[in-house]
DNA sequence: CAATATATTGGGAACGTTCCCATAATGGTT
DNA sequence: AACCATTATGGGAACGTTCCCAATATATTG
């Protein structure tokens, strides 16, 4: 059951541990029939180097912690995609926690990972202010942070990945208002995260060039995920609201207002048109078809370990912004059947 | 930049590496003034320990593997949050790995977790016969391995948890029946997997008890996500097939399968009935809502790191199965509006 | 043939910790 | 006063590697 070590090598073949190490290192300084030797009876034992062992001798862990808000939407997974893309090649181990949308969890993931030793750390924070001295004492203490999708305030010199979501937003508005829609509610993230702001300011922006905007429409919904899109549409049928569509800043929320809206015999998009944000396979995965601004996801995992790698190698390299560009689907939840 | 360790703490204080590692030990043989003069300067200077020391010490890593068929949708998100409320505060780490319904590459996950040295291995495998040898293997090598959800054969002396899948999809299709449905389709998960055998038994049990079997209706998929239970659902229509209620695998397939027929102006439940296996917020979370099978999915996770860490204690320690119970829940899909 | 270059190997420190063993100092007992 | 038990501390090996620095053996050069 002990595992094999390059000592039991060396008492195996009568050489030095300095010997079997060049051997298994491809040394230059070796003979070649040594070399084989050592090969072979590495096969035979069954030998494995000692990762453990390596991280001790070269100070690192090679793994990296990936705090996200939630890991039960496919948003996070398809990140953690393209990080496992990138990062499993390189040897890397990627531990995973969740922070539930709590700043507090999020400080305690984070002190975690420090005590795990991790080499760097990838997060989507879920509260932008929170924790922004945590975030300093980290990078401080020499713990590289790359952010993506909800990113930190300027003060903080550190490697993102994001889109352009006042853009995206914008252009999205300016659909729904072509679909002839003219009372558009948004649907809010939580007001503490930057993108938040970012996409209900191209929604403010684009409706009161338009003449339409009202403030009675912007929602401020209670958490991003399934219910709250329920609650809150709930919310508008109960207080009478008049609209006839609604912009979402994530699929969830959009998926859970319009199953509402359906199973009050409302149709969809006849009577309401419904927009968000994805770059999931939920958008595509519900009835009708959800139009959205389709992020893409998995390429921001990756260009998210991208950038910590290169923090990893030489942390005193310059922080770098990496804006993604997203693409705007139309499909039936706001074109209704004619797709 | 440069981490604190206990010989730092040592010069500091004048003292020796074994008082220190006594004093932060809360070792007996010391005296309380100089453990208290340790601490503060433990403190003061940022004292962390060097977990891979300790796990080079001790022959550990503190680390454990969760591999799954895929983690885009929340079905392993459920069971891995069970995981970390049992490992995380033992100071585990979790390390995930998908295998995209690929023998291959579970093969490969397998073999990079025991590269990693973890601990254990936590598995929801992706084909039945086609690993079992790599799980001996690793097994012997010492690696605990448990099981959850699709289990292996009996074969392998593991622990594994699991749900009554045979019971309970007896009692689905009992269900179906008495809401007067005769045609009832099964959208069968991969025949390589044990509990896709074991549901297609008992929906072949309970209808050819009452007579209403007809091999037409068993559809092998092409997978378990959406995109599979929508081309199912195509082909069913496509070659005019006569159905009038529908029993999957996963919600996934349901949903799919579900969304397919409402986009052809099939009503659901009316024209078609829908029930499956989930546990997932998913059956509650699309229109209508999906009567399912609901399996204790964080339960689940909870029970196999339990399992995992009793054998990682004590490798020779006896195999356990523990079998949990799932409620059915009646929901819109098979009863429709008097919800 | 001596001198030097080259090839191959071994010894042992280092990474940060724990823990066994020795040592020193103190206090109490006869 | 001599002894032993107790308390507090230090020294150093061990975990499995790598890698620097010898040490030896062989080959090459003038």
């Amino acid at each position: 059951m002990k595992r094999t070590t390059i000592k039991d090598l060396a008492q195996y073949l009568s050489l030095s541990t300095s010997t079997i190490s060049r051997a298994l290192l491809n040394d230059k300084n070796i003979h070649s029939d040594t070399k084989n030797r050592v090969l072979e009876a590495a096969q035979k034992l069954g030998y494995k180097p000692n990762v453990t062992a390596l991280n001790l001798k070269y100070g690192k862990t090679k793994s990296i912690g990936f705090v996200v808000p939630e890991m039960t939407t496919p948003f996070s997974s398809k990140v953690l995609q393209g990080v496992h893309n990138i990062l499993y090649p390189l040897g890397y181990k990627v531990i995973i926690l969740q922070s539930d949308e709590d700043p507090v969890r999020e400080r305690e993931n984070l002190l975690l990972l420090e005590s795990f030793n991790v080499d760097g750390i990838i997060i989507n924070l879920c509260h932008e202010t929170h924790n922004q001295s945590i975030y300093e004492e980290i990078i401080h203490r020499g713990t590289p942070l790359v952010f993506f999708d909800r990113i930190p305030q300027n003060t903080l010199d550190v490697s993102k990945v994001l889109v352009d979501d006042h853009i995206k937003a914008s252009l999205m508005i300016e659909h729904l208002i072509s679909c002839g829609r003219t009372k558009i509610v948004h649907l809010m993230g939580p007001s503490t995260v930057r993108n938040a702001i970012e996409r209900a300011g191209g929604y403010q922006r684009i409706l009161t060039k338009h003449n339409l905007y009202d403030s009675q429409l912007m929602i401020k919904t209670n958490g991003v995920g399934f219910e709250a899109g329920r609650i809150a549409a709930k919310q508008l049928i109960d207080n009478n609201v008049k609209f006839d569509s609604i912009f979402a800043f994530t699929d969830t929320l959009a998926i859970g207002a319009m199953n509402y809206l359906q199973e009050q015999g409302i149709k969809v998009p006849e009577e309401i048109a419904i927009a968000s944000f994805s770059g999931t396979e939920f958008s595509v995965n519900v009835f009708p078809q959800l139009t959205s601004v389709e992020q893409p996801l998995t390429q921001m995992g990756e260009s998210a370990a991208t950038l910590l790698i290169e923090k990893i190698k030489d942390n005193t390299s310059a922080s770098q912004t990496i804006i993604l560009d997203a693409k705007l689907v139309y499909r039936a939840s706001t074109l209704g059947k004619e797709v």
